[in-house]
DNA sequence: ATGAAAGCGCTAACAG
DNA sequence: CTGTTAGCGCTTTCAT
């Protein structure tokens, strides 16, 4: 690969001049800027990241991280594309890693893109009490954190009201006459599950009815577990008309459950799942879904974050966006009697 | 952040000394080494990848670049995971970017891997053309294909039988009856959906039944052009009896037209996809899909790649890997009469 | 307007 | 076994 050198070299002026006309920063006279454009495209030039990096001081290097929990789901795949598109209209490039819920494999790559001296990173941390994360953050890095809030410490952060979002979906099962709703949860150490679970308990008691702490299942937030918990919900003697899902992930196993025992939806069993997808009109029927909007997490995250890398001592903030039922058959209409 | 000079000064050694501890490289008096240690510890010491990289020959950056063409199809996320664990495993670290099947920021990508210095590439040209993948291998950097080929070069390639998998699908669907059967194509550029239109078309041709070209149904790769490519196949006066999708996200979209529509499948229309999901059997009825071995496809490539980086000259190798026809319930009985 | 040179953090060759 | 030192490719004073 060429070097600064090189075209220094064949456009006959020294390393620095090329380095203005590269930055196109200072008086560069005219006639010389043409000439070193003329030996950077002959040569096929492109400027080393890296070099620049390790020259730059922080919040320079125009590089970002995205360090994503699970990139199955597509809820973290809405939020990638957010991410990029902000980045690339603000001249940032992204470094994503993906931990697959690992928590060790979390940790090396927080340590990689620390190691990479990236400007800032954007985080969805393991649990609020996320050590990694927390660590990270106390070395003064800018960092925002999405979808998760971290207990103890101040940091930037986009969320969605869970809480809301959960008690419009049990609301309008009610509302639809159900009475015995289960909510299948992922890891309750996760406050997005605890927050939804709130929603849930609240839509409950504000319609007088009591909440039936068994109809509470808590899993893992995977397919598999999605699964396993509906299993149980059929099992049970005093059966739910309907399930709450607490993410796209464990709506797709229960589905899958769902048809395998043949049930009618929405008649013999209602569903509604937290996370849309751009496919839920695919599904058989069309699932209601609480939507989260993922697209605009990233780009909001983003954008805070540009703004602490550009001025690390504004004072941090926490935005919160509303999600929005969108109501289509599988939560459909009321129970049989 | 602490650098090397902080530990050495810290630790009371020169800073080759930690250097070495380091990179547990030749001889280090173990009370030295102790020492070290602690200084690193206590100092929370990272060694900068960046000065590292830039020192490195090429090859030795422990550093892969993954450029992904559409990161909301499952497929590539299949990709991913496999890329990964191989990588991890081989203490590779990974930067990705995904550029939406956007040509422009393909080349953006691809620029910024070249520059980050990566010691090699995964990539999945855009077209058998693409100019910026070839340019890319032509510089000599380390690549390996996935999913499309490129013409005129040679390089490193993991690939589907995609001609077969095709064949495979369209065979179960005459065997069930079917003999108006549409494929729902991507874009005729990129060579995976050729081939997948050569093997249907071989499959219609082994058992007699003419090629109707009305019946190939041509638009882009996204779930859209599912939607429209399906409204398209109902409108027909003389409609087909069953869809073969050319990939996963026009089987979505497909499937949302069938389902407005309230055909009940695979009644009123059989379907099968080109590309499996985890989720397949949460789709009612469960999809019958041609199955690529994603992770596989990734776990190879990058098998390659390391191999390759090793050691540049080795010949280049192309692995086709098998499909599998995954048979569920949408591709199901024989069409009525 | 341009060039010379220092130095970002690290590794490796060489000396001791 | 350990220290000294020369760069890797770039940006940025400081001179000219």
């Amino acid at each position: 690969m060429a070097n600064l050198k090189d075209v220094a070299i064949k456009a006959g002026v020294s390393i620095a001049t090329v380095s203005r006309v590269l930055n196109d920063s200072q008086k560069v006279n005219p006639g010389t800027r043409l000439k070193v454009k003329k030996a950077i495209k002959a040569l096929n030039f492109q400027p080393s990241r890296v070099a620049r990096r390790l020259r730059a001081q922080s919040g320079q290097s125009k590089l970002i991280g995205f360090v994503i929990p699970d990139i199955q789901n597509p809820f973290y795949v809405d939020v990638i594309r957010g991410v990029e598109d902000m980045a690339s209209k603000m001249g940032y490039a992204i470094i994503m890693s993906n931990f697959s819920q690992d928590a060790a494999k979390e940790k090396l790559y927080l340590d990689i893109m620390r190691s990479e001296s990236v400007d800032g990173l954007i985080v969805a941390p393991a649990h609020e009490h996320d050590r990694e994360a927390i660590n990270l953050i106390e070395t003064g890095l800018p960092v925002v954190c999405i979808d998760r809030v971290l207990a103890d410490i101040d940091v930037d952060v986009v969320v969605v009201d869970n809480r809301q979002g959960a008690r419009e979906a049990i609301e309008l099962l009610i509302k639809l006459g159900h009475r015995r709703i289960a909510y299948l949860s992922g890891p309750q150490k996760i406050p997005t599950y605890r927050e939804r679970q709130t929603g849930y308990e609240e839509a409950l008691r504000n319609h007088n009815i009591a909440v039936d702490k068994s109809l509470i299942k808590v899993g893992d937030s995977t397919h598999q577990s999605g699964k396993i918990l509906t299993e149980k919900v059929l099992k049970m003697s005093d059966r739910p008309t309907a399930l709450f899902a607490g993410n796209n992930l464990i709506t797709l196993g229960a589905l899958e459950v769902l048809h395998a025992h043949h049930l009618h939806l929405p008649v013999d069993m209602s569903i509604i799942g937290f996370d849309d997808m751009y496919w839920a009109m695919s599904l058989n029927p069309p699932l209601t879904a609480v939507s989260q909007p993922g697209y605009e997490i990233g780009r909001r995250a983003a954008e805070m974050l540009f703004q602490r890398i550009t001025d690390v001592t504004r004072p941090t903030a926490k935005v919160t966006l509303k999600t929005k039922l969108m109501i289509r058959r599988s939560s459909g209409a009321p129970p049989r009697q």
